[in-house]
DNA sequence: TTAGGGTTAG
């Protein structure tokens, strides 16, 4: 007797212990079908036998019910082994087995997870009964696969049932709210955080201080970082990248700096938008530094992180470093391919951009996309290889490479054309595109009939985009520009007053130049630079050494009605001057120059740049907002057409 | 069981 009641004391044990180890799902358990057959699948599963584990719960058959479910169901989400998973779901209806929410839930993911969104929201559908994770796992399936509108649509559902949604239901939501009106759903979704007390939790603030940037308010991201209680490597990302993706570029410098020193730790990711940002600024001297500490970091082998050095070695001017990189990535993305593209394109290295496409065609390991055409038709164009780049377009509408070109690339032919002087050709191109033609597609038009001087298409091409973008200011200089040096002052005036009319601002004017690892920056007729007498004195000497050789400043490029001394006094204002006569000041002999400029460079900039490289016999390399220009001996890689 | 940040182009 005694014997016996020890020996059931010693199965109740066994019982007890099994039960903690499968936490809440215990009550399924039966000593008949637990534990051999449960280790067993475990064994078969964790040793990757999925085909033996399955075969095993067809033997078992219907002893198998929770455990043995769980079990392989698990293995498959892990391994994200659809046919396995379909197997199992398979048999669950074959033996009739009502599978608990758990289980369906497992599904859910499963076929979320193998992107058969259709199966899960399948299984989704027919659940009796849901909770806050079945809901999560839908609405993340979607999300993840960038279906925006149903995620929401089903996260707005989720709240109309009474189902609460908790930190992984937001910070999973959130990330939807893009395009349009992402603004405002973003905003009802923050409501929802306050309402429920997630604003600080550091998941759900990351998803939300990106949502805020995304969306180009920076304000409101920063308020959430500065309100997280607790800072991981991914909110300080996220808010750093928030800062490079919106051009403010030294705060994300600054923001990482700080954070180091705070002994914040980084990764790849983080390293990524810290190289944006340096793109952005040109600095060249960091962006090598930051490139050695990925070196000795040993993060050299993302892919993602080697095209962002490739960027950034080519927006910094240095093309042989961009082209280090990409030469020694061993699997190349379509990414990579394009940031050289884009790279050689910039440079107005037209030769380069059609041999490296050649190669990609030839290597045929990946295929190029929308980017990729943009990038060769943009490089012909600054290239000066016009019939190379219409070329390359009608092999594009022959369908050559299995891609379409959208409105972007119709636009890329229409500057072909106006670069090469076929204006009416160009107007007609547009005429019979299947697209409307877009206020960048008229622009890069207008700037055509510019630089050929041909006024009457200027005059229609203008008249149109004064009527679609009333507050481009830049619109209005290039028309003016145009009306000016056909000497039709009248029409120059008129402009100026519906440009009052209208109240066009315009961005202002920057450039800086980087010195011994230092940005310095210059706004137009800046006096805030610890060095501006120097650099006045030095713009003034300039004018005088450079007028004697020739050079005569275009007042055209002044839209202000003012004197014509006084027209000469804010073109030496200019930001561009500024920084090329701080560059003279600031570097020996014979070393290259290299400014950066927020905006397209003025055709009068221009001019004295060529000049100054001619006279001081530097090579001056100036980036703008559309390209370089690489100057020597007063000779331009755009050819004067920008 | 479910969760957040990143690269080219414009």
């Amino acid at each position: 007797m005694l014997k016996t009641l020890k020996q059931s004391a010693i199965v109740a044990k066994h019982i007890l212990s099994l039960s903690s180890s499968t936490k809440s799902f215990t009550r399924h358990l039966s000593i008949k079908t637990f534990p051999p057959l449960q280790s067993k699948l475990s064994a078969l599963c964790s040793n990757g036998q999925l085909q033996d584990a399955l075969l095993e719960m067809a033997v078992q058959g219907l002893e198998i019910k929770f455990e043995g479910y769980d079990t392989i169901l698990n293995e498959c989400v892990n391994r994200k082994a659809l046919r396995e998973g379909q197997r199992v779901h398979t048999h669950m209806i074959k033996t009739q087995y009502f599978p608990p929410l758990y289980l369906r839930t497992r599904l859910v993911i499963l076929y979320c997870k193998c992107d058969c969104l259709d199966d899960a929201r399948h299984v989704f559908d027919e659940m009796p009964e849901r909770n806050v994770v079945s809901w999560t796992a839908m609405i993340s399936g979607y999300s993840q696969n960038g279906f925006s509108s149903e995620a929401l649509s089903l996260f707005v559902q989720m709240l109309r049932s009474g189902t609460e949604p908790n930190e992984f239901t937001l910070a999973t939501t959130l990330p939807c709210c893009t395009g349009d009106c992402g603004l405002d759903y973003g905003r009802q979704i923050h409501s929802v955080i306050i309402r429920y007390n997630y604003e600080s939790h550091v998941f759900v603030g990351s998803s939300l201080l990106d949502m805020y940037a995304k969306a180009g308010k920076i304000h409101e991201a920063q308020r959430v970082f500065d309100g997280l209680v607790e800072r991981d490597v991914v909110s300080c990302t996220a808010m750093i990248a928030g800062y490079a993706q919106l051009g403010f570029d030294v705060e994300a410098v600054e923001l990482f700096r700080r954070l180091l020193k705070e002994g914040m730790s980084s990764n790849y990711v983080t390293y990524t938008s810290l190289l944006t940002a340096l793109s952005g600024l040109a600095a060249l001297d960091q962006g090598k530094q930051v490139h050695n500490h990925i070196l000795r970091r040993e993060l050299v082998s993302y892919v993602v992180l080697q095209n962002s050095m490739i960027d950034m070695y080519a927006k910094c001017g240095n093309l042989m470093y961009a082209r280090r990189v990409f030469d020694r990535i061993p699997e190349r993305s379509v990414i990579s391919w394009n940031a050289m593209l884009v790279g050689y394109s910039k440079h107005g290295m037209g030769s380069n951009v059609i041999e490296l496409f050649k190669l990609m065609r030839a290597e045929g390991k990946v295929k190029p996309d929308s980017v990729t055409f943009l990038a060769v038709l943009s490089g012909c164009s600054h290239g000066g290889m016009e019939d190379t780049g219409l070329g390359i377009f009608d092999e594009m509408v022959a369908q050559k490479d299995g891609f379409m070109p959208n409105i972007e690339h119709y636009g890329c032919v229409v500057d072909l054309l106006g670069r090469s002087g076929r204006l009416e050709q160009a107007l007609k191109f547009i005429d019979e595109m299947p697209y409307k033609p877009t206020a960048a597609i008229w622009g890069s038009l207008l700037g055509a009939c510019k630089v050929h001087s041909n006024i009457d298409v200027g005059e229609y091409v203008g008249s149109k985009l004064v009527e679609i973008e009333p507050e481009n200011a830049g619109n209005y200089v290039i028309l003016s520009n145009l009306y000016a040096s056909a000497g039709r002052w009248e029409e120059v005036r008129n402009l100026r007053e519906l440009m009052k009319e209208k109240a066009v601002s315009k961005e202002p004017g920057r450039s800086w130049i980087e010195i011994d690892q230092t940005l310095h920056t210059f706004h137009a007729s800046d006096r805030s630079h610890p060095r501006k007498d120097e650099v006045q004195m030095k713009v003034k000497e300039l004018l005088v050494r450079l007028k004697e050789a020739g050079y005569e400043p275009d007042l055209s490029c002044v839209l202000y009605d003012v004197e014509d001394e006084q027209k000469e006094k804010i073109l030496m204002g200019h930001s561009e001057k500024l920084a090329l006569a701080f560059g003279l000041l600031s570097t020996c002999e014979g070393s290259p120059l290299r400014v950066i400029k927020n905006l397209r460079i003025c055709v009068d900039c221009h001019n004295f740049a060529k000049f100054i490289s001619k006279l001081y016999g530097r090579q001056v390399s100036i980036r703008d907002k559309n390209r370089f220009h690489h100057i020597k001996g007063g000779v331009c890689s755009c050819g004067d057409y920008w």
